[in-house]
DNA sequence: TGTTTATTGTCTCAATTTGTAACAATAGTA
DNA sequence: TACTATTGTTACAAATTGAGACAATAAACA
């Protein structure tokens, strides 16, 4: 009773993608590593394009499965090709293990050069879904990540420096943290980002010059202190 | 007397890339452009990837046949994989103008999604070189484009954009000039890509400052006045 | 051989931005 | 009412940048 694996006249053979999903939990910047069945293998999610589909869609159609939700932040930031990431026995081992029909010369098994996206989402409103292959899909501390396949590594560390890159220049914590969030909450979510604290004046004069930020009622948490702001990021035009 | 096209056991299908090719003539900014054979049809340089071949050295290859020069700064800025790039009348119509053979189902019809990357060379030591399909490759200023097929009007304007935030981070420049230069004409290097004047003092400062530079002896052109400094960039350790 | 012209290298001072710390406000506790 | 922890704001020094002035100089010219 094996399954069979989905043809090649439905997708484009020789392109897949691959995703790193940034969340954070109040503390670390974590990302959603999948663990797949019965093979110890650690891997990104990732998927293949559709031949009638754009590339973006293809990408946001798997992240939305994989975290149930739509309307995310996601970008580009990097094709990889070599030759070195072409292992057709990974493949092969997943799809055995899953107990999948596997014809000697099938696309899946060909070489790939993989088109990775990065997306930025608020770590609580998402389900982690695995995908057919996979028997989990868990949040990891960036810095303590498992073992990946390929050159699996090597595409979080390129996208961890995208969007460390990026920090200033877009609404980075719009999209990690919940629609309304105090300074301090914003404060670490670049601290985590940058892997290095900030000064706290400095930094709230940088964010409030960038003009991005809307600034709403107190936030009373019963502590005994002062009550901070929450803020927003200002919808752009 | 038809020639005939390579066959798909030989390269990567769905796969293409493009190539946007800057230059800088000593006033404005520059890129290469083809002109294809009896089609009136301009278009960026690209290529496809071998089935044992890199996706950068891919890349290269094709950059080297164009411009006749190894070792040239490039770097991948964007991935292109919207289905409305799929035309294939377009590559028919350049393929049959060249008198090629082409079977019906030939993969070079299909769909392909283009790693774009962009290339900065010294306008002075190159040879610009046609492909097979085209009877023209040409200096083209960046802002008096002729109109292109597909979406290559985007990806030059994204290339622009990538360049431009490259421009204080790295040695841009480097690739753009002749091994030594004057301030000035680093200065209007910049001026070309940003497309704006830039204050002079200011402007020295700043890319001294970045320690990047080193100062050789003056260059005496036979103006009457001053003879400025030549510098090169120094060699990255 | 001075004098002039165009351009370059450097310096100065003001304007702006950033780093750092101090201070006052305040929500809850003791 | 005093105390604690944290926040918003202000103040001042340090660093960076903007804008211009000025002296140096290579060749042309008188």
């Amino acid at each position: 009773m094996s399954k069979r694996l989905p043809s090649s006249s439905e997708f484009l053979s020789h392109i897949a993608y691959d995703l790193v999903i940034f969340g954070f939990d109040g503390h670390d910047l974590k990302i959603l590593i999948l663990e797949y069945h019965n093979t110890g293998f650690f891997a990104l999610p990732g998927g293949f394009v559709r031949r009638d589909e754009n590339l973006e869609n293809a990408v946001q159609r798997g992240l939305t499965e994989r975290t149930g939700i739509d309307s995310i932040y996601l970008e580009q930031f990097y094709t990889f090709g070599s030759v070195q990431r072409y292992k057709p026995e990974v493949m092969e081992a997943i799809v055995k293990a899953n107990d999948f029909e596997l014809p000697p010369q099938h696309w899946m098994l060909d070489r790939f050069i993989s088109v990775a996206h990065f997306a930025l989402i608020n770590y609580n409103n998402v389900s982690p879904t695995p995908d057919e292959l996979s028997d989990s899909i868990e949040w990891y501390n960036v810095n303590e990540l498992p073992d990946l396949i390929l050159d699996h590594k090597k595409i979080v560390k390129k996208a961890h420096e995208h969007l460390i890159s990026n920090l200033y220049s877009r609404p980075v914590g719009k999209n990690l943290l919940p629609e309304r969030f105090t300074m301090k909450e914003l404060q670490k979510v670049h601290e985590a980002i940058l892997g290095n604290p900030l000064r706290r004046t400095s930094f709230q004069r940088k964010m409030l010059s960038l003009d991005m930020l809307d600034r709403h009622e107190k936030l009373f948490s019963g502590k005994a202190h002062k009550a901070p702001y929450l803020y927003s990021f200002r919808e752009e035009e």
